[in-house]
DNA sequence: GATGAATGAGCCTTCATTCAT
DNA sequence: GATGAATGAAGGCTCATTCAT
């Protein structure tokens, strides 16, 4: 039945720009209310849409939560991966990473404050991720990880354990971040990449 | 009236006795159970009590979560700053300093987990938190600032804001100690405690 | 979009109903069992739905209560003023003004026993009267006051003032009223009108 | 054995006092604060007394609030009757009765505050009346009923039944009473009086 | 499939009352 | 007898979730 398939498709391609509107609404609410702070009425009127119909696409607000995260850290380290894949040395790779994350972060500025907020990348248990995020989130960290990795194995990294490396940067890089929010994002972002590059070389560098 | 004044010492003890078991009760629940899961149920079953007495002991359950933080943040300084005190180098204090509050949190595991569920020293607006929390926290971080401000006048440390110095370190430290326990404490705090103190000496010595 | 304003139509139309249905039980509810004696869950269930449906159609407890006088005594008032309007004078403006709302009363049992209860017109501070209901209060006081000017300009009644003469006659007949409740009702209402309107005539007529 | 005697009395002497202390404090808060508003801690704190103590003088809230009622009200009757007892005739007596009992008011503003929020003379259910209460209620209503009684055997007042008369009254006074107080007490006690009076001779008298 | 009205479990908090000291 | 600390039942209200239309 071509018919049904093409239905099916269309069905599931609606599926998935409802999902997105939704979960874009849910970035905004999450973020300007926090957690606790938002309904889930609310998330539905920003995006235009009844509660029933956000049922439909979610699973609840928890996993709504989830999948905001989840969407973005997507976005985010896809574009990490691909600046970084240009790079000629490990340092050069984190380097771009850096100045490709918080690129991204600075453009979109509601994830940036969930982020900082509640993305606490050495959480015990990141609270409402799902087994499908968990292992999305390691894959994001399996790239960090893999720089640094090679960055030892050449030479200019000191000998720690990468995933260590990776969580401790992403840890320093909040405040980082937070300081720049808290100064009303005075400081170009460029100046804030650089010192943000140079705290990783002088921690983690030869 | 001497009995009377006997008396309300008495009652002021008796409270303040009351309000301490109250305060580790809360900690235990709030540890295991995160501040959103938590009932005041919880909690007054936890300490032993009425759920009455609950609330003539604290103003609520936000008040009581503040509480936490601020009672065992309290002692947490105290320690660190007298055992720094003995110092003859702000390097040294900062050593100092570092091993005694990870002896401190060791001792806390319950505060540990709060610790590093909550206290985000980055935090844009730290929920739940008091004037009187606010002005305890400033007091910490004062410290810490001042020890890296020494170092930095005497040259042995890099010249960097040293507020964002302590933040960082901070939030650093935070991906050593979820690491710790994610490892089920396997390593000796002693050894945890040499690697935070090397992280920090290559992050901000010259 | 014709359909949504008809939607809307439609919603509007049977919150109303609900509202109407809310207020109706609650006036039921708070006539047998008194205003604290009254759970938000027992004029749920009189109203047959459930407890957030009820809070859909009102903003708490006290606004609900407000919602009964005011819906009762909005109808009371129109119906007594409606009456009034077609005397010829106003003396008979009066008679037929008491006419007409002592058969409301006597129409509405549960509302009879609210307004015995609580609605006094001599309260110091009447509780829980909005702001609507407090102009609304005064609208209906103003009807009666302005008969009695008239009457006393035309001569007819003693010179007092208009709206004391009203606030004693509505207390007085209040009296009456608690009294045919106490006598079951057995006296007829037309008989009862007569000598509600005899104690007026007695009290401020020439 | 004497001595136990003596420390009956005694004792109970000084629960009397306990107990009228207790009353009149409660009094204040009552008509400060209204029933609901009142806890039992505030008229505890109010009398100087402790809780438990207050306890062992009255049965409970609703009681306490009853007596003040009772309380009041029998000390006003007795001072009414007294100076009623000294006219030569039914409507001498009612006058002097209305001038002693309004006084009594005046000069206790709490309960007059009281009087008027809750004593409903026409009450269906007067709440929180017991039996004791209620017996000392009629009596006093019996006083009043009296002198109508006589005046309508002498032909001074209308045929109506004295105990309604009495009802009216007392609710048509509640009305002169609220405006004096609304009126800031601008009036004076005995212009008041004359005009409450003149209200009865209008509605009463032949 | 979309809608949004309806549901009701659950939680914080208060305060009348008791009872050990 | 006086005390007041302790109790815990009770109730107003919210909001995630469902389901009839």
């Amino acid at each position: 039945m071509p018919e049904t398939q093409q239905q099916n498709r269309k069905t599931k391609a609606r599926k998935a720009m409802y999902r997105r509107l939704a979960i874009e609404a849910a970035e905004r609410v999450f973020a300007a209310q926090g957690y606790a702070g938002t309904r889930m009425q609310d998330v539905a009127a920003e995006a235009g849409m009844a509660l029933g119909t956000l049922y439909g696409i979610c699973a609840g607000k928890e996993e709504l939560y989830g999948a905001v995260h989840q969407q973005r850290g997507e976005q985010m380290l896809a574009r990490a991966a691909d600046t970084a894949a240009q790079a000629s040395s490990p340092l050069e790779a984190l380097r771009l990473g850096i100045r490709s994350y918080v690129a991204f972060l600075a453009e979109h500025p509601d994830y940036l404050r969930l982020h900082l907020q509640e993305d606490q990348p050495w959480a015990l248990s990141p609270r409402f991720i799902s087994e499908t995020q968990r292992s999305q989130w390691r894959q994001g960290l399996a790239l960090t990880v893999e720089v640094f990795r090679a960055g030892i194995a050449d030479g200019s990294f000191v000998e720690e354990e990468p995933s260590h490396m990776a969580r401790v940067m992403i840890a320093a890089h909040q405040v980082f971040l937070v300081e720049w929010l808290e100064d009303q994002k005075r400081q170009p972002v460029a100046a804030l990449v650089e010192r943000m590059i140079a705290f990783v070389e002088r921690s983690f560098c030869r």
